[in-house]
DNA sequence: GTATCCTAAATTGGCGCCAATTTTGGTAAC
DNA sequence: GTTACCAAAATTGGCGCCAATTTAGGATAC
């Protein structure tokens, strides 16, 4: 485990002080910035995000409250080193869900909102071309949530956007591949498909590959 | 919207300040003392739980993350109030998740886990009896908490406890009727003659069936 | 040369003060 | 009698210091 030199990037934000912390330590995590098993000295985020030790600390509890960083007593922080079992049963629980909303997403699908899946199914494919890592993913992360919105059961929204941040430590690691990634794009769109044709059982199936295809090469990690 | 008076049992704990102050708040606002809607002055938790304002502080942020209290800026943190709505969604997702594993748990189930769930079972009823409002509330988490560790996906069952939490900001109203708590009680022995009986269809029912009938009565508050 | 112990630097984390904002109660004016 | 305004009390929340613990490095002994 060794810890991060942010000498080098310290003044380079300075100015944007007013986003919240827990975000920025929390987007740099998943951007891969801050690897698993990095510790996060109070003294070191304090000056990376030109914020006060009382903020770090509420961004650090924050984030140990997720589990997405380990709090161990009189040591500091560090980021969480996931293990695959914990990966593999979180996508399960995402396959759960959302296929068990396959049929509501059928129903309620209107024109409109078809039209913004598609919309959205695009500006992914577009962010693969021509964004960054964290576009990309903010993209596939609206696609998704558009799509869980038509269940019609906010909570459930909330909670799947919930778990996926509690294992995606590493997105570069999961989208590895340009190949994979396309891939994802594809699915994005026959999952569209499946909901205009309203084959409810299509949607399951590609929902359910869509999720476990994602995890299959990390766990190999 | 009241704030409560909590002068009459300010040293009355004192004692025990041990116990980390998030749970021991999370414990009265789901004990009921804390109704919703209730402003949770700093000064008085401070002195109620026998804390300084920092452990007050950080508890309400967590509890406040968790969406079991809301925070409005200069203004303090209150108990958060339910609409239907939610707890209704709640529970969809609770049927969703703990029927999509009533397959494992049937296939899971050894003699020893029946005999661990009869104990847990048995226990909800003596406290039904002879416990406070608390330990029926407990004994029941822990029934149910046994039950889906038999769906052997750890993260999941940690989950459900922690949704559980989201709603339940008042289990007196949940359970009101001294009736509708021995149903309760009745309805684990029968989760567990399907599981014997390797019922997996039956399970379903009866689950779906538990989780519905505790949220009936709540939404017309 | 290596291992162990001791000392010094660094980091965590507990705690409290003070400024800013809000609320409440009283007073005066209409 | 009611309303509006002002002032005082109270509450929130930002910020920083200092003690306790840990870690690393150096010196000494074997």
């Amino acid at each position: 485990m060794n810890d991060v030199d942010l000498k080098s990037e310290e003044a380079a934000i300075e100015g944007e002080a007013s986003r919240d912390v827990t975000d920025q330590i929390l987007q740099d995590i998943l951007g891969g910035l801050l690897p698993p098993g990095t510790w996060l000295k109070q003294i070191d985020l304090e000056r990376r995000y030109g914020c006060t030790r009382p903020d770090v600390r509420r961004a650090l509890d924050r984030l140990a409250q997720k589990r997405l960083v380990e709090h161990v007593p009189n040591r500091g922080y560090h980021v969480y080193e996931q293990d695959g079992r914990r990966a593999v049963e979180v996508s399960d629980i995402r396959v759960i869900l959302e296929t068990a909303i396959a049929g509501q997403i059928v129903a309620n699908a209107s024109p409109e909102s078809i039209l913004k899946l598609r919309t959205l199914a695009k500006r992914f494919d577009e962010m693969v071309l021509l964004g960054t890592m964290l576009e990309l993913y903010e993209a596939n992360l609206a696609f998704h949530r558009e799509l869980l919105t038509l269940g019609s059961n906010k909570e459930l929204v909330d909670l799947v956007a919930e778990i996926r941040q509690r294992t995606s430590s590493a997105p570069v690691s999961q989208w590895r591949t340009r190949a994979r990634v396309d891939q994802s794009g594809r699915e994005h769109h026959l999952m569209i498909d499946a909901i205009e044709k309203g084959d409810v059982e299509e949607l399951k199936r590609l929902t359910e590959f869509h999720i476990r295809q994602s995890w299959g090469s990390s766990s190999s990690n």
